[in-house]
Parts: C-alpha cells; sequence; structure tokens
DNA sequence: CTGAAAGCGCTTACAG
DNA sequence: CTGAAAGCGCTTACAG
C-alpha cells in the first residue's frame, strides 16, 4: 500500500484513511496543482498526463475534499431546504422536484425539518440550515407567524408563501383552485357549496376559503358558515358527520384530498349518495383516484413549484447584485386545474 | 459600518459579506482564539468576555463558516441520505425520522435522489451525497441488483435491505407481515387469499409474497396463482378487474395500501360488497384509514426504522476500529402490526 | 502545459 | 483564562 500524508504536528488530526490531492501527486509524479486541474475537468492538461493522475486517483479511490473545496472557492454548492410535514405528499413533492433540479444544476441539497412548524422552529431550522450552503429554500411557512421570522441575512431565500412580500415567492393560486371547485360545484346544479376548511391560522386555508367565499358573492349565492379541520381524516370525518346530519346539504369543497377522504366515509355511513345526493371537491390532488368514487380535486403542479424554486435562488445566486440584503419582491404564481371525476357528476 | 477582513492577493475570493471569527475578535478586543472557544460553548472563557464577544457576534450577524470548521475538525457533522422515491408515503417517514433523529444528535442531513432506483442511479448518488458527510444512510435499494452496487469505502453506510449481508440493515420483518395479513384473512372464514404483490424484481414484494405462500401452506390450503401490480393505484386496479371476474375469491391480500384503494375501486364497480363478499388487507399502513370502507393493513413502523438507522450509524462513527472497509452484519428487525378495519370482519 | 506560493476560516496543541 | 502559531485540503493568481 502507499504511504498517504504525514498528519502534521499542530493543526489537523486529517482525514485519517482518506487520500489527498498531494497523495495522487506524488504517485502520479505531477503536483497537486494538476491533480486539481484533473479533478475539475479543465482542459491545459496532457492527454498522457491526464490519464496517468485519473489511473493514481482510480487506484486510490480519490475524491476532492468537499469541505476544503467550499473554504477555497469561497461558495458552497449546497443549498438549504427547509421543510415541515414532509410525509404530507404535496410537500414531499416539492421537495422531489427540488432536489432533482438542483442536481441538475449541480447543486446538493441539506434538509432541515421544522417539526412543529412554529416561527421558532423554523427560525432554528434556517439557522442550522444556513451553516455551509449558498441559499434556501423554504418550504412550510404555512402557519408561521411572518413577523416572528428571521431570515438570515447575506444569503438569498426563497419560500412558498405569498405573504411573504419582500422575498421571491413560488406557490399556487389558491384562491383561484378554490374559485374553480366552487363553480364547477354550482355548474353540476347546487344550489350552493359548503365549505370544509382547514385550520384557522393556516394561509393556505384561508387563501382557499378566499376563493370559495369569492365564488359564492359572485353568483350570488348563500354563503354558509364554513367548517374547521385540521387537514387528517379523522378531523374530515367529524366534519362530513356534522353535514350528513344538515338538510339541504348537496356539495362540499373540502381543503384537502385527506380531509375529503373523511367526509366521504361519513357520507357512505350515513347512507348518503357521492355524487347523487351530495357532491364532493377535494384540493391537493394526491391521493383523490384512490378514492370512492374517484374524487374531483384541485390539482397541484408540486414539480414547477420545486423546479422554480430552485431556478428563482439560483437566479439570485448568479446575480451578484441581487445578492446581500437588499429586499427583492418576486412571485411567480403555478395555475391550478380541476381534475374531474365521479364525485362531482353533473345531475 | 464595520471594516471587515480584507480579502488576500492570492488565495481567496472571500465569503463576501460574511463577517469572520477575526472580524469578531478584532471588536470585542480579544482574539480569534476566543472567538472560538465561545462560539463552541468552552468553559474557560471568563463570563465578561464571554458576553462582550456574544454581543458582536449578534450584532455582525457572525456564525461560523461550516466548511472551515470541518476541514479544520477532520470530521464532519453531516449524513448522507439516499432516497429513491421520496413521495411515497413510508419513505417519506422514514426520511423525517431520520432528520429528527440526526437533529437531535446535531447532525444535518444531506439528501440525494437517485430518482429511476437502478444500481447505476444510486451508485451515482451515493458519489456525490459522499461528498463532506461522515456517514451514509441508502434507502431505496428495493429493486437494485446488490452485486452492481459500488458502496463507498472508508465511510460507514447502513441501509434498509436485508439482502446487503456485508453492511448493517436496518427493516420491516416483511415476511411475518404477511403472514400475519394472511392468517388473519383466514380467521374471517376464507379458505385460501389471493395475493397482489408489487414488481416482480422488488425485494419488498418478494419478501412478502415468501410470507404468504408460506402461511398458506402451514394451513395446508390451496395457493393461488399470484397477480403482479407495479405499487400504483392504477396497476391494483387493473388485478382487482381480474379478481371480481373470477369465481370464489374471497380474500385478498395486497401487498401495498396504494394498490388496495385501486382494488377496493375495481370490486365497488364490480358491485362486491367489502367485506361481505371479499375480505381484504393492505400493507404499509398509510392510507388505510382514508379508504371505504376503512382498509385493514400491516404497519410499519418507520419512525423506529429511521430512528434504528442514524443509531447505527453513529454507533459505527463512534467507533474507529469499526470504521474503515472493515464488513460487519448488523441487523435490526422492527416487528410488523396488524391494523384492524372494516375491510375484514368476522363472517 | 505545469508548478511554487499563498491563503480561504477555523481549531488544535502549546506556551504563558 | 488567554493568545500566537500551525495547518486541515484545496484552488486562485502568478511565473515560467
Amino acid at each position: 500500500m502507499t504511504q498517504l500524508s504525514s498528519t502534521g504536528r499542530r493543526g489537523g488530526v486529517g482525514w485519517i484513511g482518506r487520500p489527498t490531492a498531494k497523495d495522487v501527486a506524488s504517485l502520479a509524479g505531477v503536483s497537486a496543482q494538476t491533480v486539481s486541474r484533473v479533478a475539475n475537468g479543465a482542459d491545459n492538461v496532457l492527454p498522457e498526463t491526464r490519464d496517468r493522475v485519473l489511473e493514481v486517483m482510480a487506484r486510490l479511490g480519490y475524491t476532492p475534499n468537499a469541505a476544503a473545496r467550499v473554504l477555497r472557492a469561497g461558495r458552497s454548492t449546497s443549498l438549504g431546504l427547509v421543510a415541515h410535514h414532509i410525509s404530507r405528499t404535496g410537500e414531499a413533492k416539492i421537495i422531489e422536484a427540488v432536489c432533482a433540479t438542483a442536481r441538475e444544476r449541480s447543486y446538493d441539497v441539506s434538509l432541515t425539518v421544522a417539526p412543529t412548524g412554529s416561527s421558532d422552529d423554523l427560525n432554528r431550522a434556517m439557522l442550522r440550515s444556513r451553516q455551509g450552503v449558498a441559499g434556501l429554500v423554504v418550504l412550510g411557512l404555512e402557519t408561521a407567524e411572518i413577523d416572528q421570522l428571521r431570515f438570515p441575512a447575506n444569503m438569498p431565500v426563497v419560500v412558498t408563501d405569498s405573504r411573504t412580500l419582500s422575498l421571491p415567492t413560488v406557490g399556487l393560486d389558491q384562491a383561484g383552485g378554490a374559485q374553480l371547485a366552487v363553480e364547477h360545484l354550482l355548474g353540476t346544479g347546487a344550489h350552493t357549496v359548503h365549505l370544509v376548511a382547514g385550520p384557522e391560522n393556516s394561509i393556505q386555508s384561508q387563501q382557499r376559503q378566499q376563493g370559495w367565499r369569492r365564488a359564492l358573492q359572485t353568483a350570488g349565492r348563500p354563503i354558509p358558515e364554513p367548517l374547521h379541520g385540521d387537514w387528517t381524516p379523522a378531523s374530515g370525518y367529524q366534519a362530513g358527520r356534522h353535514l350528513a346530519a344538515q338538510d339541504g346539504v348537496r356539495a362540499v369543497f373540502v381543503a384537502n384530498d385527506e380531509m375529503a377522504s373523511g367526509v366521504m366515509r361519513a357520507m357512505h355511513e350515513a347512507g348518503l349518495r357521492i355524487p347523487e345526493d351530495v357532491a364532493l371537491v377535494g384540493f391537493d390532488d394526491v391521493s383523490a383516484e384512490c378514492l370512492w368514487p374517484p374524487l374531483t380535486s384541485v390539482r397541484q403542479d408540486f414539480r414547477a413549484i420545486g423546479e422554480h424554486l430552485v431556478t428563482l435562488l439560483l437566479e439570485r445566486l448568479d446575480t451578484p447584485s441581487a445578492q446581500g440584503a437588499i429586499p427583492v419582491s418576486q412571485a411567480i404564481v403555478v395555475p391550478p386545474r380541476l381534475i374531474v371525476r365521479a364525485s362531482t357528476a353533473r345531475r
């Protein structure tokens, strides 16, 4: 085996067992310099030199030390991603798209979870995630109090929250999606549309509720008192039992698919037929196809949201003038799309 | 404002705009040394010195440069996480648990996605993820050809695949879970149990199929020809139409909940009642509660799997003798649990 | 096309 | 309790 670089006296415990550029250099009979050139695919290296270096690299299993590279280059090739509730499928899909897009652009993704979604939690997550990354993608601001949030300075940040006016934003037109849902339900012949909303402190829920209200107002229809769940199937079930016990409920817009599944269960148990007795529309279109009957739902293009987030962030990174603490207002709105299924057949 | 450290002539573009320990030091009238001590919570600093340094840190918004820290310390505080298909809820839940546990142990998580799950793709992902991390958690080996995989040397790796005998492993007892499901279905009075399995090349599906077969053999029942889907609701729907058209299908074990939702839809459309005509059990217990009727399913404790993965990895990291290329066989098996719901009422 | 020098920001011994 | 020196592994000018 080979003699690797000796460990210095003072600094440096050394990355025990990992070969360095120096090791490769001495074995290939070149300078560390040239090793660096080969590792980075520079074109000013003689082909035979390159081959010799590559051969030694392969033999030693050399990969450049990322920390040293980042330190020297003065900029990171990692993006920080702060998320709240990954296993909610929508967020998982955004994360997938963020990772895929980052990868295409040669960036890594460092994921930090803010379990509760509170402002404190998010601030902590941003502080951690901030370490060693070039910029930050922040999901999961849904229920955070926006004026309590401390976004890191000297670092580009993009978010999925349209309230954060001083930061670049990517998000679905929530209100527009809700309007599509309500108009479609009115089109099936219902006189009005009941609402099962999300938590009162959720900005997404508020925006969907706004869209619902506006659509009913525009059509001149009565506006029922909305019910509130917490996004879970169980809370949808509660709301559904409530609605099933009322007279004259012919159409319900449920603010996400998971609650809609609970509403459907309550309707089934009450012996109400979907869509003959009650028509239903959900939101997100993540599990709507799996339900019985298949649920009409407002589709979010999570992939597009994830792609736009990374694109927007890298744009800011590549524009030195746009860096620093200068607030930039930039918003990309992704259009919603109604996917019609059996839960809303025309009567 | 403050004069920050000047940019050197040769090396060093500098982390423009970011204050360094030196900046803090000169403003607080101490050495960079002492700043480092305060940043790391060392106890050999005079309280008043500490306070002065902390005050300047806060004023400047100082955070230590992670790359420099990692380079100097000779070890990383990041864990690499390689995943395949995040938005499948089970994997998302493991990722959440991995992040939470890593965080408790003061590690970051660097996430790399291998979109197709092929060996090539996973090898690429591991090579990328390997950069700058202390160890690797690899999910998503489900369909990879195990002998094509090139695990990084000189770095601890843990996986969720029981075939990889030379690496520490955490996983559910898949076959045991399937046996629970089959025994329960036979207990409802069915003479045999049909199977809707996953893809033929999926190791998880193979193990669940083994458990199903073994349980039927043990009970001395006939073993029907299994059907194969691709884990999606649509493929479950196809299989379900097939089964609905057959005579004598009284009980079906479906290898995941998503396919089970498709099977249920096919049964509903064929006018078959669940559980009166056909009893159903799914696997994973991720969306089973949302279905109609609520689906009996084999629950995986994803949280425990994620926790064990990180614990096992950090154990290896903290045991110098266990590092390096020495193969260690270590396996943690998480027990399955059957969650009984309305889709399998006793007849 | 190739190399010697300098330095990114931090922390580890060592000295006081 | 505090500081000056050294060096982690790499890459950026510069010189040849």
